[in-house]
DNA sequence: CAGAATCCCCAATGATACTG
DNA sequence: CAGTATCATTGGGGATTCTG
């Protein structure tokens, strides 16, 4: 649920969704939970993303202080980029949507009708 | 990661994220996970929702096996919707990325980095 | 009341060329 | 190599109207 992605939302899942939102941003965080990647690096480990989407998602990803830009000062200039203290902590969350998102697709490709059943409500369940 | 929503992404994540991605779906899976309620019920208690909208996240959510339609034939029309067996599986999920959420609007509202770890469950949503 | 059908806007993304 | 600047495309989503 993106919503808005420029304005702060007060509710907390558009707030963390805003942050990872962006059609390549799960794949440049998988990279990078690897190891610290250069630009090009990136760019050619990920098929498909254009120039312009990379610089732009890692430049929010590091606005969001979930990257950090590394920056040596030489000629040609070599940018490296890697997961920061705080971005460490968005991995596990990214481990649970990707748990669910991997059972997902099992269920949708075996499209088994079982899960249509109705569920008792709850709110205590949680 | 929003990205396709109409395709299947082999991403793990992205098939996720595309469950809850929209609008509204947060605001909707968070009200029918008290009760089941009313279309009507629903609009109602989501300030600023249109019909178009809501209908539209609703057939999603249940195309995606989230939500359950129930339908009596009178007259007028009365259709409840609640959350599926599936679809609670999709809950602690999202108290994972709210609890995240959270934090992150402590620390980028607040000063640099002091979020402390008090996690109590759910949002505000209005 | 539930929801389908239209029209329209805009932010996100893509494509391409350019700069330091 | 890293990043910018422009233009074109597109799909989400808001507003409105119509129907069973």
């Amino acid at each position: 649920m993106p919503v808005s992605k420029k304005e702060i939302s007060p509710c907390p899942i558009d707030a963390m969704l805003s942050v990872i939102d962006g059609r390549w941003k799960g794949t440049i965080l998988w990279r990078l939970s690897e190891r610290p990647l250069r630009t090009s690096e990136l760019r050619r480990s990920i098929p498909g993303i254009t120039e312009r989407m990379l610089i732009r998602h890692l430049q929010e990803l590091v606005r969001d202080g979930i990257l950090v830009r590394h920056q040596e000062q030489t000629v040609p200039p070599c940018v490296r980029y890697s997961i920061s203290k705080y971005g460490l902590t968005l991995v596990p969350v990214l481990e649970v949507i990707c748990a669910w998102g991997r059972n997902h697709l099992k269920r949708t490709s075996g499209h088994g009708r079982e899960w249509s059943q109705a569920a008792q409500p709850h709110r205590n369940v949680l």
